[in-house]
RNA sequence: GGGUCCGUAGGGUAGCUUGGUCGAUCCUUUGGGCUUUGGGAGCCUGAGACUCCGGUUCAAAUCCGGGCGGACCCA
């Protein structure tokens, strides 16, 4: 993949996921087939979330009041957001923000339903559309103005313990999310001055894309008390006294969905796991002029077959030539082809071709084992698209000792670059402008020796890189 | 935050420097027909574009200004 960037776009349209011609920069519109992926993934992680959290719906306009009351979390929001300053044909007495996150929509709600001990922990989540006026190259969902598939936890807690709990919570929920969508993560505590505004800190899922760049793919935020201060969430302790709640936060977008296709698509377009792909087989009858009957009662059995098995199967019957149809199906990123004519019918065979590698098998046919021998070989692309993933992840990771080789290794070879770190905020800031680089956030780790910037005491390990 | 470049059918492009030959090139896409179907077939016949607004000019895809949209570089 020589340009990262065309390719993405390319595979965008042809594999018809989006389309990105919408005349307002930064907004894009979701075709079928990429809405399908995007419901897919999304039940991949509601199921996780549905365990122990609730889903709700928040309205979409938050007005300018509760918006500027968390004057830290404005701040950092301020540049960006969109409002909506009239209706119909007069002003509005008070502007309303279209939200650009939700705390400030969810938190005075809160402060009305949280009275007493019993009735914490409150943990809900929504997915919803979210707005950021982005001034800056916007990008099919990676960098964009309606940020279109927003998904958001918040939880409000009696006791700091509780709210650090839930933070491992969420970042155990992200982790399994991602494993089971084969994308591969790097996590990090985000800095002082990179942390979400008005937390108390941040900790953040990266992925390393294919041009070395990384892509922020989910946050988990601790908020401590600040929120819980500034929105009066209280409640009566069990010894009658009046407490601040403490909060936390998490979110995933639309990216989930580009990490997706960056992670496992090819030269040939998208490569989509089973797990979360629209279909998982296609069928391909090969048809003959005088065999057409015969080809397709099998095909059709066989499509019967798995589908009342569970896999998501579809035939391409259309009058075009078996070779046009393999393209297609491999653009659009099946995992798995099967492919039935005459030949195979005399033999008792099917033809089966996995996405991912290519590699073509003629299996014997039994109805009684095809299901098993589909879902085996689903399974396998499923393992090997993440081992693929994740070694890639892990050798665009590299250990440095110096400024000199961690600069050299970004420019030359992106990825991700560790290296021990004093943790402080001007020498880091410092190394930012000075390498023209980000840095991801901290690992903690038995780190001796010194800042590979500033020479003093290293307490931490620093992840850094290019970012999206 | 600062800078560079770009905008021609659904997608990708030629033409722009030096205004007229443009009734706009080629590939792809696409409607109809014939013929075909184990890796993008072929033939016939149709369809489809100069980003928008303003200016210069006898004449603008081409030159100038602005808007909108896009790509990239630096910080």
């Amino acid at each position: 993949m020589k340009n990262f960037s065309e390719w993405f776009h390319n595979v965008l349209e042809e594999a018809e996921l989006m389309d990105a011609r919408y005349p307002i920069k930064g907004m894009s519109v979701w075709l079928p087939r990429g809405f399908q992926i995007r419901k897919n993934v999304l039940s991949t992680l509601e199921e996780l979330l549905d365990e122990e959290h609730e889903e709700v719906l928040f309205p979409m306009l938050i007005p300018e009041s509760e918006l500027a009351k968390e004057a830290i979390h404005v701040k950092g929001f301020e540049e960006e957001v969109y409002w909506v300053t009239r209706g119909g044909l007069r002003d509005l007495n008070e502007q309303l923000a279209l939200r650009p996150t939700s705390e400030t929509s969810m938190y005075p709600m809160f402060s009305l339903w949280v009275r007493s001990h019993i009735d914490l922990p409150i943990k809900v989540y929504q997915t919803v559309n979210t707005f950021r006026y982005e001034t800056k190259h916007t990008r099919p969902l990676i960098r964009v103005r309606e940020i279109t598939t927003f998904n958001e936890t918040h939880t409000v807690h009696a006791t700091q313990q509780e709210a650090e709990e839930e933070v491992q919570v969420g970042i155990n929920i992200y982790k399994e999310f991602f494993d089971e969508l084969a994308i591969p993560y790097s996590i990090s505590k985000r800095p002082e001055w990179d942390k979400f505004p008005g937390s108390k800190y941040t900790m953040a899922f990266d992925m390393i894309m294919p041009d070395g760049k990384t892509l922020q793919i989910g946050t988990v935020h601790n908020l401590g008390t600040t929120f819980a201060k500034t929105f009066d969430i209280k409640f009566e302790n069990d010894g009658g006294e009046h407490e601040y709640a403490h909060q936390t936060c998490y979110g995933l977008s639309d990216r989930v969905i580009a990490a997706l296709i960056a992670a496992h698509g090819d030269e040939k377009g998208l490569v989509i796991p089973p797990q979360v792909a629209p279909e998982q087989v296609i069928i391909i009858p090969i048809i003959f002029k005088d065999n057409a009957d015969e080809v397709l009662k099998f095909t059709d059995n066989l499509e019967e077959i798995l589908k009342t098995n569970g896999i998501r199967v579809k035939q391409d019957k259309r009058d075009l030539r078996p070779g046009k149809k393999y393209y297609e199906w491999e653009k659009r990123g099946v995992p798995l082809r099967i492919e039935v004519g005459p030949k195979d019918l005399e033999n008792n065979k099917v033809v089966t071709i996995r996405r991912d590698n290519g590699k073509k098998e003629f299996t014997d046919y039994d109805e009684a084992t095809i299901v098993d021998t589909v879902k085996g070989l689903l399974n396998s692309i499923t393992m090997d698209l993440k081992q693929r993933a994740d070694n890639f992840q892990e050798e665009k990771t590299y250990s440095v000792n110096t400024v000199d080789q961690l600069k050299k290794t970004i420019n030359k070879k992106g990825g991700i670059v560790t290296a021990n770190w004093c943790g402080d905020s001007e020498c880091g800031k410092d190394m930012e402008e000075k390498y023209g680089i980000d840095i991801l956030g901290t690992q903690d780790a038995d780190v001796e020796g010194e800042c590979v910037n500033c020479g003093g005491d290293a307490n931490y390990k620093v992840l850094v890189s290019k970012t999206y």
